[in-house]
DNA sequence: TTGTACGCGTTATCAA
DNA sequence: TTGATAACGCGTACAA
């Protein structure tokens, strides 16, 4: 009956079946517990998947029960400690409901993205999970809408096309500015991306929403928003710094942005707190272990990751209302020394620049 | 022919076929670049592949070839920002050779990694990246011999069953030794994980090295061997900085081990290096920004994700010898400002210490 | 050069 | 309760 000589291979359904001396269906049964199966024979067949070493191969399953249980996951850079944390968190989620979870970075390149789009489509992924470049771009918002798959957007906006998880930067900024303006900072700089995008959109609009709520007018030349990368933070951070009229507090609005803010400020020999007093957006091992600790907008990437992980399992288990979700995640500021008091001398300064505002 | 009322799922090579007025098997042929196919119809179903928007399944492929192009990688924690970088490196060389990664956290324990090890055979990965927690024990090295895969062992060795790409610890903690003893240090501790595990016991051996190569015996009070982890180095750092006979110079034996040293370091107000000298093993954001800049012992970690793909894609293009290899990593010595001449208040003490040695 | 038919390992339907 | 059989989508001998 077993004829193969050439078969070190792994045992296939069938195998197990003809060792037990049951047709192949049962041993289906078997394994899927649909109980109409005897209790001898089902005992029998799995003593014969036990003594061959059987598992079930997924990609057959995959080919019949059209669904991989994979969930793809395109972010900017593994490498990103935050992100990093975040992947965590989602897979560690997923992997307890026997999902697996694949990443891959698109350096926030569209072409990169778009290939990853289609890969995963090849892929048949079930589910995807997306931080991408752009929430406008035509081509980038067609693609993913034209997948008839859940899909959570990661602090990114697509309104009525897709779930969302986000993080209310707008809030958390507001927080960050108010205390510095509580400070006595009067002069108070961001560093985001530019308004295209959730982040740096919220960002500037909690960073407008502090100064309005003390009735006073916006600096344009201290808003900075043109990338969230910590080489931008250098270039502007330097660039404040050495201006006429520098400010005398400096946000980095991006996750990862701060060790270009802090290399700029020590090229400048600017001391932390006295001469510039520094708030990061999202926690880090660098603003914890820094000195002075950076302050920082703080909120949990990995409890992020498993909220991304439950949207989509929600989804793909069918327990989720039809209407579009969208999360929105709050933050908390931590304090820590980076922040004082603004230097004295900058205060005759400060007022001659109120003035010159728009 | 074609009556599937309810198929607004993706075309199948089917389709293509009937869309083009051609046989499947043709279509196959067109996909897979067959030439013996007339360029008329290679046109003709060209055009239908493009209209209908046709990309191949790549489960039903996985299913005919019996290779799923994906590559099974189970490390501590993604959240270390070193191994980040790690599968970073190899994911860009695997996704250039169109194979996909699969990261899965394994916290270093056992019965996870048997999970996993079991998880990537089931979804038939082609090859596996590991970093496991143990290279002698029993029920892992079966089980990583029991795969008919290509295996690279990352950082990690067991002889004669796998590829190994492994880092030149020895050499690197040796060359760091000499420099802490050319700098007056003559109480080095090293803290790192235990020698049953290659990183360790080679950082071991290289720290043993150095001290023999100057005829110095080594106070074994100084070597503390236990766990990589942070909270490891934390716990070692204030039990030898509190001793009565403290170190002048400590060695982060650990790649995430260093913010664990830090923290102790500052619970004891001890300075960097008037005080204590530090160095730390693989380079990271928080050894570049923390004050002072810590000594590292440098090695590519992005360089060694690339090789590690390259020695899979090597044995799975069948072009690699049939002999093991193992590759080994040269690290590299860079000298920040953590480090300086012992306190002048340890001279007395450290000869009566050194005399008290073993 | 092109079409047909089979098999990859499952699950599910239908008879027995 | 169980066995035979038809898909799932693709690649490929083999036949035409």
């Amino acid at each position: 009956m077993n004829d193969k000589p050439p078969a070190p291979e792994r045992p296939t359904i069938r195998q197990v079946a003809d060792a037990a001396g049951v047709s192949l269906g049962t041993v289906s049964r078997v394994l899927n517990t649909h109980k109409s199966v005897r209790p001898e024979t089902r005992a029998r067949v799995k003593e014969a998947i036990r003594s061959l070493g059987y598992e079930p191969d997924s990609v057959a399953q995959s080919l019949r029960s059209r669904t991989t249980r994979t969930i793809g996951c395109i972010i900017r850079d593994i490498t990103i400690p935050t992100l990093a944390s975040f992947v965590k968190g989602a897979q560690d989620e997923l992997q307890a409901a026997n999902y697996a979870l694949m990443v891959a970075n698109s350096e926030s390149r569209k072409d990169r993205e778009l290939e990853l789009l289609s890969l995963f489509a090849r892929r048949r992924a079930d589910g995807l999970i997306l931080s991408l470049s752009s929430e406008e771009d035509q081509e980038i918002v067609e693609a993913v809408k034209s997948f008839h798959l859940p899909v959570v957007l990661l602090d990114r906006e697509i309104p009525r096309s897709a779930d969302s998880i986000t993080i209310n930067h707008a809030e958390g900024m507001q927080h960050a500015v108010e205390y510095l303006l509580s400070l006595g900072h009067r002069r108070i700089a961001l560093i985001t991306g530019k308004a295209d995008l959730h982040p740096g959109r919220q960002r500037i609009l909690g960073y407008h929403r502090a100064h309005e709520a003390r009735g006073m007018a916006v600096d344009p030349d201290l808003l900075r928003s043109g990338s969230f990368l910590a080489e931008y933070g250098f270039r502007e951070t330097s660039a404040l710094l050495s201006s006429s009229d520098p400010p005398t507090a400096i946000i980095s609005g991006g996750m990862d942005m701060l060790s270009g803010v802090l290399r700029a400020v020590r090229t400048h020999h600017a001391r932390i707190p006295e001469d510039v007093s520094i708030v990061a957006c999202s926690d880090c091992e660098l603003a914890q272990f820094v000195t002075p600790a950076i302050s920082v907008i703080y909120w949990d990437w990995a409890m992020v990751g498993r909220f991304t992980a439950r949207i989509l399992l929600d989804r793909l288990q069918g327990a989720a209302s039809p209407e579009v979700r969208a999360l929105r995640l709050s933050t908390e500021l931590i304090v820590r020394s980076s922040c004082g008091p603004p230097p004295a001398s900058s205060q005759t300064v400060r007022h001659s620049v109120t003035e010159a505002g728009p």
